[in-house]
DNA sequence: TGTATATATGAACAGATATTCAAATATAGG
DNA sequence: CCTATATTTGAATATCTGTTCATATATACA
Protein backbone atom coordinates (compact mmCIF):
# COMPACT_ATOMS: atom_id res chain seq x y z
CA UNK A 1 0.00 0.00 0.00
CA UNK A 2 1.82 3.04 -0.81
CA UNK A 3 1.64 6.25 0.87
CA UNK A 4 -0.82 8.74 -0.09
CA UNK A 5 -0.28 12.49 -0.36
CA UNK A 6 -3.06 14.56 2.37
CA UNK A 7 -5.56 15.94 0.94
CA UNK A 8 -8.00 19.57 2.15
CA UNK A 9 -11.51 18.70 1.91
CA UNK A 10 -14.15 20.95 2.22
CA UNK A 11 -16.60 19.95 5.30
CA UNK A 12 -19.54 21.84 6.65
CA UNK A 13 -17.77 24.75 5.35
CA UNK A 14 -14.58 23.89 6.98
CA UNK A 15 -11.10 23.14 5.32
CA UNK A 16 -9.99 19.79 6.86
CA UNK A 17 -7.14 17.71 5.52
CA UNK A 18 -7.62 13.88 5.20
CA UNK A 19 -5.58 11.48 3.85
CA UNK A 20 -7.73 8.35 3.17
CA UNK A 21 -11.05 10.36 2.29
CA UNK A 22 -12.56 7.06 1.27
CA UNK A 23 -12.35 5.84 4.67
CA UNK A 24 -13.53 8.55 6.66
CA UNK A 25 -16.89 8.79 3.95
CA UNK A 26 -17.25 5.38 4.37
CA UNK A 27 -16.81 5.54 8.25
CA UNK A 28 -18.76 8.75 8.31
CA UNK A 29 -22.05 6.57 6.58
CA UNK A 30 -21.89 3.79 8.57
CA UNK A 31 -21.80 6.54 11.91
CA UNK A 32 -24.55 6.60 14.14
CA UNK A 33 -26.56 9.48 14.38
CA UNK A 34 -25.78 12.12 16.95
CA UNK A 35 -28.72 11.19 18.66
CA UNK A 36 -27.70 7.68 18.78
CA UNK A 37 -24.04 8.13 19.82
CA UNK A 38 -24.79 10.37 22.85
CA UNK A 39 -27.59 7.83 24.46
CA UNK A 40 -24.73 4.98 23.47
CA UNK A 41 -22.07 6.92 24.96
CA UNK A 42 -24.50 8.00 28.18
CA UNK A 43 -25.02 4.62 28.60
CA UNK A 44 -20.90 3.93 29.39
CA UNK A 45 -20.69 6.86 30.95
CA UNK A 46 -23.26 5.72 33.36
CA UNK A 47 -21.61 2.72 34.30
CA UNK A 48 -18.22 4.47 34.07
CA UNK A 49 -17.98 5.04 37.57
CA UNK A 50 -17.27 2.66 40.26
CA UNK A 51 -19.72 3.37 42.88
CA UNK A 52 -22.29 3.06 40.09
CA UNK A 53 -21.21 0.00 38.78
CA UNK A 54 -20.91 -1.54 42.11
CA UNK A 55 -24.38 -0.75 42.88
CA UNK A 56 -25.41 -2.40 39.27
CA UNK A 57 -23.64 -5.27 39.80
CA UNK A 58 -24.81 -5.92 43.24
CA UNK A 59 -28.34 -5.16 41.51
CA UNK A 60 -27.79 -8.19 39.45
CA UNK A 61 -28.60 -11.07 42.07
CA UNK A 62 -31.73 -9.06 43.19
CA UNK A 63 -33.45 -5.91 44.57
CA UNK A 64 -32.18 -3.74 47.55
CA UNK A 65 -32.81 -0.62 49.37
CA UNK A 66 -30.99 2.39 49.49
CA UNK A 67 -29.36 2.33 52.63
CA UNK A 68 -28.50 -1.51 52.12
CA UNK A 69 -26.22 -0.22 48.65
CA UNK A 70 -24.90 2.97 50.71
CA UNK A 71 -23.58 0.37 53.36
CA UNK A 72 -22.39 -2.36 50.37
CA UNK A 73 -20.36 0.53 48.12
CA UNK A 74 -19.59 2.60 51.37
CA UNK A 75 -21.27 6.14 50.70
CA UNK A 76 -23.76 8.43 52.05
CA UNK A 77 -27.50 7.16 51.89
CA UNK A 78 -27.74 11.14 49.86
CA UNK A 79 -24.90 10.20 47.41
CA UNK A 80 -26.49 7.06 46.38
CA UNK A 81 -29.47 8.48 46.15
CA UNK A 82 -28.26 10.58 43.74
CA UNK A 83 -26.28 7.88 41.56
CA UNK A 84 -30.16 6.07 41.65
CA UNK A 85 -31.44 8.96 40.28
CA UNK A 86 -29.17 8.67 36.98
CA UNK A 87 -29.50 5.19 36.67
CA UNK A 88 -33.25 5.63 36.61
CA UNK A 89 -33.36 8.06 34.17
CA UNK A 90 -31.26 6.15 31.66
CA UNK A 91 -33.95 3.26 32.48
CA UNK A 92 -31.47 1.26 33.93
CA UNK A 93 -32.89 0.58 37.13
CA UNK A 94 -36.51 0.61 38.50
CA UNK A 95 -37.98 1.07 42.09
CA UNK A 96 -40.83 0.05 43.80
CA UNK A 97 -42.25 0.71 47.35
CA UNK A 98 -42.59 -1.29 50.24
CA UNK A 99 -43.85 0.97 52.99
CA UNK A 100 -40.99 3.35 53.87
CA UNK A 101 -38.53 1.56 51.51
CA UNK A 102 -37.90 1.35 48.65
CA UNK A 103 -36.75 -1.53 46.54
CA UNK A 104 -33.80 -0.89 43.55
CA UNK A 105 -33.55 -3.43 40.85
CA UNK A 106 -32.48 -3.89 37.62
CA UNK A 107 -34.55 -2.75 34.41
CA UNK A 108 -34.14 -4.82 32.31
CA UNK A 109 -32.44 -8.17 31.48
CA UNK A 110 -30.52 -6.19 28.81
CA UNK A 111 -28.46 -4.42 31.77
CA UNK A 112 -27.29 -7.73 33.17
CA UNK A 113 -26.41 -9.32 30.10
CA UNK A 114 -24.08 -6.31 29.22
CA UNK A 115 -22.76 -6.15 32.92
CA UNK A 116 -21.64 -9.46 32.10
CA UNK A 117 -20.26 -9.93 28.67
CA UNK A 118 -17.86 -6.90 30.13
CA UNK A 119 -17.06 -9.48 32.74
CA UNK A 120 -16.51 -11.73 30.02
CA UNK A 121 -14.14 -9.79 28.37
CA UNK A 122 -11.93 -8.47 31.47
CA UNK A 123 -11.42 -12.49 32.12
CA UNK A 124 -8.89 -12.52 29.12
CA UNK B 1 -41.99 -10.21 52.82
CA UNK B 2 -42.55 -8.13 56.30
CA UNK B 3 -40.68 -4.92 56.53
CA UNK B 4 -37.55 -4.97 58.53
CA UNK B 5 -36.10 -2.66 61.42
CA UNK B 6 -33.36 -0.75 60.57
CA UNK B 7 -29.77 -2.08 62.68
CA UNK B 8 -26.75 -0.24 63.07
CA UNK B 9 -23.76 -2.50 62.19
CA UNK B 10 -19.99 -1.97 62.58
CA UNK B 11 -18.02 -2.10 59.54
CA UNK B 12 -14.13 -1.47 59.09
CA UNK B 13 -14.56 0.78 61.97
CA UNK B 14 -17.10 2.75 61.37
CA UNK B 15 -20.99 3.02 62.12
CA UNK B 16 -23.39 2.22 58.99
CA UNK B 17 -27.39 1.59 59.13
CA UNK B 18 -28.08 -1.84 56.75
CA UNK B 19 -32.07 -2.31 56.09
CA UNK B 20 -31.14 -6.07 54.89
CA UNK B 21 -27.74 -6.98 56.26
CA UNK B 22 -27.96 -10.45 54.76
CA UNK B 23 -28.52 -8.89 51.35
CA UNK B 24 -25.63 -6.83 51.62
CA UNK B 25 -23.14 -9.52 52.89
CA UNK B 26 -24.35 -11.60 50.40
CA UNK B 27 -23.76 -8.55 47.70
CA UNK B 28 -20.18 -8.08 49.10
CA UNK B 29 -18.87 -11.26 48.80
CA UNK B 30 -19.79 -11.70 44.98
CA UNK B 31 -18.46 -8.37 44.69
CA UNK B 32 -15.15 -7.24 42.05
CA UNK B 33 -12.32 -6.66 44.24
CA UNK B 34 -11.10 -2.92 44.24
CA UNK B 35 -8.58 -3.86 41.56
CA UNK B 36 -10.99 -5.84 39.22
CA UNK B 37 -13.52 -2.85 39.83
CA UNK B 38 -11.32 -0.31 38.99
CA UNK B 39 -10.75 -1.75 36.01
CA UNK B 40 -14.23 -2.55 34.43
CA UNK B 41 -15.54 1.04 35.22
CA UNK B 42 -12.42 2.18 33.55
CA UNK B 43 -13.28 0.51 30.36
CA UNK B 44 -16.57 1.47 30.75
CA UNK B 45 -15.23 5.30 31.29
CA UNK B 46 -13.56 5.12 28.07
CA UNK B 47 -16.17 4.47 25.87
CA UNK B 48 -18.79 6.93 27.54
CA UNK B 49 -16.98 9.79 25.79
CA UNK B 50 -18.87 10.44 22.29
CA UNK B 51 -15.47 11.34 20.37
CA UNK B 52 -13.64 7.92 21.68
CA UNK B 53 -16.92 6.15 21.19
CA UNK B 54 -16.94 6.95 17.77
CA UNK B 55 -13.70 6.39 17.01
CA UNK B 56 -13.78 2.77 18.11
CA UNK B 57 -17.18 2.44 16.23
CA UNK B 58 -15.41 3.75 12.90
CA UNK B 59 -11.77 1.64 13.78
CA UNK B 60 -14.76 -1.43 13.93
CA UNK B 61 -14.37 -1.30 9.83
CA UNK B 62 -10.68 -1.38 9.76
CA UNK B 63 -7.55 0.96 10.33
CA UNK B 64 -7.04 4.26 10.12
CA UNK B 65 -4.86 7.28 10.84
CA UNK B 66 -5.06 10.26 12.89
CA UNK B 67 -6.31 13.03 10.57
CA UNK B 68 -8.33 10.44 8.75
CA UNK B 69 -10.60 10.00 12.78
CA UNK B 70 -9.74 13.70 13.21
CA UNK B 71 -11.91 14.46 9.98
CA UNK B 72 -14.52 11.79 11.30
CA UNK B 73 -15.03 13.05 14.37
CA UNK B 74 -14.06 16.39 13.42
CA UNK B 75 -11.76 17.38 16.22
CA UNK B 76 -8.46 18.56 16.18
CA UNK B 77 -5.30 16.17 15.39
CA UNK B 78 -4.35 16.81 18.72
CA UNK B 79 -7.54 15.99 20.66
CA UNK B 80 -7.62 12.75 18.71
CA UNK B 81 -4.26 11.70 20.05
CA UNK B 82 -4.89 12.59 23.40
CA UNK B 83 -7.66 9.98 23.00
CA UNK B 84 -5.73 7.76 21.29
CA UNK B 85 -3.41 7.54 24.01
CA UNK B 86 -5.64 6.95 26.30
CA UNK B 87 -7.29 3.95 24.62
CA UNK B 88 -3.81 3.10 23.96
CA UNK B 89 -3.35 2.69 27.62
CA UNK B 90 -6.34 0.39 28.69
CA UNK B 91 -5.27 -2.00 25.17
CA UNK B 92 -8.34 -1.30 23.77
CA UNK B 93 -6.49 0.42 20.29
CA UNK B 94 -3.17 -1.25 19.33
CA UNK B 95 -1.20 1.15 15.95
CA UNK B 96 1.11 0.55 13.12
CA UNK B 97 3.53 2.59 11.55
CA UNK B 98 4.02 3.35 7.72
CA UNK B 99 6.41 6.49 7.09
CA UNK B 100 5.15 9.13 8.81
CA UNK B 101 1.80 8.06 9.29
CA UNK B 102 0.31 6.00 12.25
CA UNK B 103 -2.70 3.56 11.51
CA UNK B 104 -4.77 2.64 14.64
CA UNK B 105 -7.14 0.01 14.68
CA UNK B 106 -8.96 -2.15 17.33
CA UNK B 107 -6.20 -4.50 19.61
CA UNK B 108 -8.63 -6.96 20.10
CA UNK B 109 -11.74 -8.74 18.93
CA UNK B 110 -13.46 -8.44 22.27
CA UNK B 111 -13.86 -4.67 22.09
CA UNK B 112 -15.58 -5.13 18.85
CA UNK B 113 -18.05 -7.55 20.27
CA UNK B 114 -18.65 -5.55 23.32
CA UNK B 115 -19.35 -2.40 20.73
CA UNK B 116 -21.61 -4.66 18.72
CA UNK B 117 -23.47 -5.94 22.26
CA UNK B 118 -24.12 -2.78 23.28
CA UNK B 119 -25.21 -1.47 19.84
CA UNK B 120 -28.20 -4.36 19.88
CA UNK B 121 -28.88 -3.56 23.22
CA UNK B 122 -30.11 -0.33 22.54
CA UNK B 123 -31.65 -1.00 19.60
CA UNK B 124 -34.87 -2.07 21.70
C1' DT C 1 21.04 19.58 6.32
C1' DG C 2 16.74 21.89 5.80
C1' DT C 3 11.82 21.88 5.10
C1' DA C 4 7.29 19.74 5.21
C1' DT C 5 4.09 16.50 7.07
C1' DA C 6 2.10 13.43 10.77
C1' DT C 7 1.72 12.73 15.29
C1' DA C 8 2.75 13.28 20.27
C1' DT C 9 3.19 15.78 24.49
C1' DG C 10 2.53 18.90 28.46
C1' DA C 11 0.56 22.77 30.70
C1' DA C 12 -3.50 25.41 31.24
C1' DC C 13 -8.25 26.39 31.02
C1' DA C 14 -13.25 25.45 30.85
C1' DG C 15 -16.85 22.51 31.56
C1' DA C 16 -18.67 18.30 33.60
C1' DT C 17 -19.42 15.42 37.65
C1' DA C 18 -19.56 13.17 42.38
C1' DT C 19 -19.99 14.11 46.96
C1' DT C 20 -21.46 16.69 50.95
C1' DC C 21 -24.55 19.20 53.70
C1' DA C 22 -28.83 21.09 54.97
C1' DA C 23 -33.40 20.82 54.27
C1' DA C 24 -37.65 18.75 52.22
C1' DT C 25 -40.99 14.59 51.42
C1' DA C 26 -43.07 10.42 52.36
C1' DT C 27 -44.60 6.71 55.17
C1' DA C 28 -45.29 4.22 59.66
C1' DG C 29 -46.70 3.98 64.25
C1' DG C 30 -47.65 5.78 68.70
C1' DC D 1 -50.85 15.19 65.35
C1' DC D 2 -46.07 14.12 66.49
C1' DT D 3 -41.96 11.73 66.09
C1' DA D 4 -38.87 8.50 63.77
C1' DT D 5 -37.19 6.42 59.66
C1' DA D 6 -36.17 6.14 54.56
C1' DT D 7 -35.34 8.58 50.87
C1' DT D 8 -35.07 12.70 47.90
C1' DT D 9 -33.65 17.21 46.52
C1' DG D 10 -30.87 21.43 45.53
C1' DA D 11 -26.99 24.26 46.18
C1' DA D 12 -22.11 24.44 46.97
C1' DT D 13 -17.72 22.58 46.49
C1' DA D 14 -13.79 19.97 45.09
C1' DT D 15 -12.26 16.94 41.64
C1' DC D 16 -11.94 15.03 37.22
C1' DT D 17 -11.84 15.32 32.22
C1' DG D 18 -11.62 17.03 27.35
C1' DT D 19 -9.91 20.43 24.57
C1' DT D 20 -6.74 23.94 23.11
C1' DC D 21 -2.40 25.87 22.21
C1' DA D 22 2.39 25.89 21.80
C1' DT D 23 6.02 22.98 21.28
C1' DA D 24 8.50 18.66 20.50
C1' DT D 25 9.52 14.35 17.93
C1' DA D 26 9.63 11.39 13.96
C1' DT D 27 9.78 10.39 9.19
C1' DA D 28 10.20 11.67 4.23
C1' DC D 29 12.21 13.96 0.71
C1' DA D 30 14.69 17.62 -1.70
Amino acid sequence: MTAKKTKVVEQDGCLVKVVHLDRVRRARKKAPTAERLARMSGLYQALGDPTRLSMLLALKDGEMCVCDLAALVEASDSAVSHQLRRLKDLALVKSRREGQILYYSLDDHHVAELLESTLQHLSH
